[in-house]
DNA sequence: TCAAGCACTGCAAACGTTACCAATTCTGTT
DNA sequence: AACAGAATTGGTAACGTTTGCAGTGCTTGA
């Protein structure tokens, strides 16, 4: 086995280039304060030795880390990993790069907002868990900016950046009820879940403005697995609803399965539509009316904020919509063309 | 907004505690030359200051940062996001954390390698992305350990974890010869990908061995959204295959999506056989027997190995191969109990 | 009582980098 | 030719941590 080279460092190139350190360090720098001539000796001394700066050591002396971490869930819903993709691609746009910091369940996010701290991160995304006052805090204390997204914590001066759920929602029951459905039900993760509440809130107001309410409701789930048990549970009981409304794709798609194993018909005997717009929403087998929930504005929109706070903003706190747009496919019977909607498949 | 504080330092803590830095420093690690006394002041004034050490300072006097880089592609496949997150779990247990590092299309992982090196990771593990000698024989040069995920390079000692293919490929292959398939194809990604290789060389003997051979083949494709094409296209064809081994689960589901949309049975009329498992493949709507690539094992055979590795382990080098299992569900006709293998469903 | 040994403690150097400051060289103007 | 000002350069301190070394005080055995 060969012997583990030393790294080069700075001091090597400033002797094979026959300079000092400073020079150096600006060459890589902006340029400034550096002749051409010294760059580009300095430069062909770093590529001989192969030299790359210390990214760690520079952030002792006060630079960025350039380092975000992002404190997320399971990966199990689609979404999720575009959404980890997405933003990490972004952040290598702007030179920065993700750190990982899972949590498990519905753990506080507290563990894993601490381990990003002691790595210096430049900023944190929270997409799951949830975050204790102490915490958030110190980060606010501490200056490191705090983003959250899918969900909005009032008061504590944190930025959020979710979808515009009760809109979503609301197109979801305007389009149920226009294609005639009356008895509509729903389908979420329950236990105060944010987008969960906001979406099954923005059902039953737009519901209710026309006299009707939700029928009935399952909860506790969030994956396609679980959404077959409960569709079954809620497609034969008695009074079966006619239109669910789930809280996301992969449930309803779990809920199209159970449908098609009690032999009814979609879009005929139940309409359903769900959220997000995951790919498979859009397969052969499934023709899933869903409110799309676009992912590339989600990140955009984080990626700015965080912009914008490293580059010091201090506006009290800020909470972005993104909006939502229906894609009608072929879960919801197609009575009329609808306006503003975009119809595919 | 309030002032942002500095963050505690080791000084802080050792003034408040009213003992040098070297005996905070000590509390903090291992716990020997201090006596319990001290380190109880030590904690206790941590505790107050909310002092936690600098991972990054730290790792400047030697010893490891704790960071692993996770070289990756677009994470399209739920396969690709379950291994992220299966990966980032298991370092957190070890005390390490994922730094991401994507790379797109098929462009050389030797950009995100050299990204991870400025960070000063303790090791790299490759899952996408081609990498120049060059830069495999940095990492060697400085003792950073690369463990490739889904690939074998020759000779470069190099360690690497992936799927038994050929073994998985044979299993597919014998499961369909004994459903009475005799014109069997083939759909994978083509342009020398290892594991598509590998997936079809292992097929092709296979068939070979009884007199047979793949009667056709498409290629350049490895999603869902490309399966359903490729699948029309062979089986619109003038001797239409009655099996077909895709390279993937999401592949193999837009195989039956075409083979619903031109009115084929399954699996009377046609037998799909995927690899992976994904939890898609499970689904009521698809019920795809597929050669399941356990996640789990292969992520706990590379931390292991990233462990050894730290830990000074020098032999040359390591390929482990996962073993896979066969997942016989409904797109295979079910002609005998088959020995070995799983059923399901 | 004394020496030897031990447990504990603090000092200071080192890690690789940047930024301030002072010193030097260059440029252009009179 | 002399000077002001700008451009460039090197020296040095600082960032937060660990660690080797030397010192301190305490215990123990003779």
């Amino acid at each position: 086995m060969v012997l583990p080279m030393k790294r080069a460092t700075i001091k090597d190139v400033a002797a094979l280039a026959g300079v000092s350190s400073s020079a150096v360090s600006r060459s890589f720098g902006d340029g400034t304060h550096v002749s051409k001539a010294t760059r580009r000796k300095v430069l062909a001394a770093a590529e001989t030795l192969g030299y790359r700066p210390n990214a760690l050591a520079r952030s002792l002396v006060g630079a960025r880390t350039g380092l975000v971490a992002l404190v997320v869930g399971r990966l199990r819903s689609p979404f999720d990993s575009l959404f980890v993709d997405a933003l990490a691609e972004s952040l290598i746009g702007v030179g920065k790069h993700l750190l990982l910091s899972p949590v498990r369940g519905d753990q506080r996010a507290d563990d894993g907002l601490m381990r990003a701290l002691d790595y210096q991160v430049d900023a944190v995304v929270v997409a799951a868990g949830t975050m204790s006052p102490e915490v958030a805090d110190r980060f606010a204390r501490m200056g490191v900016p705090l983003i959250l997204s899918g969900r909005v914590v009032d008061g504590a001066g944190i930025d959020c950046v979710l979808a515009d759920n009760a809109g979503g929602a609301a197109k979801a029951a305007e389009l149920l009820l226009r294609t005639g459905c009356k008895r509509i039900a729903y389908i979420g993760r329950g236990h105060g879940a944010f987008s969960d509440d906001e979406r099954r809130r923005g059902l039953r107001d737009t519901l209710r403005r026309l006299g009707l309410d939700i029928v009935a409701e399952a909860r506790a789930a969030v994956d396609r697995e679980d959404g077959h048990p409960l569709g079954m549970e809620l497609l034969s009981g008695p009074d079966r609803p006619n239109g669910i409304f789930c809280m996301n794709d992969a449930l309803a798609v779990g809920v199209i399965e159970a449908a098609r194993d009690l032999g009814l018909r979609l879009p005929e005997d139940l309409a359903v539509v769900g959220f997000d717009d995951i790919p498979l929403a859009a397969a052969g087998s499934y023709q899933l009316t869903t409110v799309a929930y676009p992912i590339q504005p989600t990140v955009a929109a984080i990626v700015e904020t965080l912009e914008d706070r490293l580059a010091g903003a201090d506006w009290p706190s800020r909470v972005i919509r993104i909006p939502t747009r229906l894609v009608v496919r072929g879960t919801t019977r197609r009575l009329e063309r609808a306006v503003g909607t975009r119809t595919e498949g």
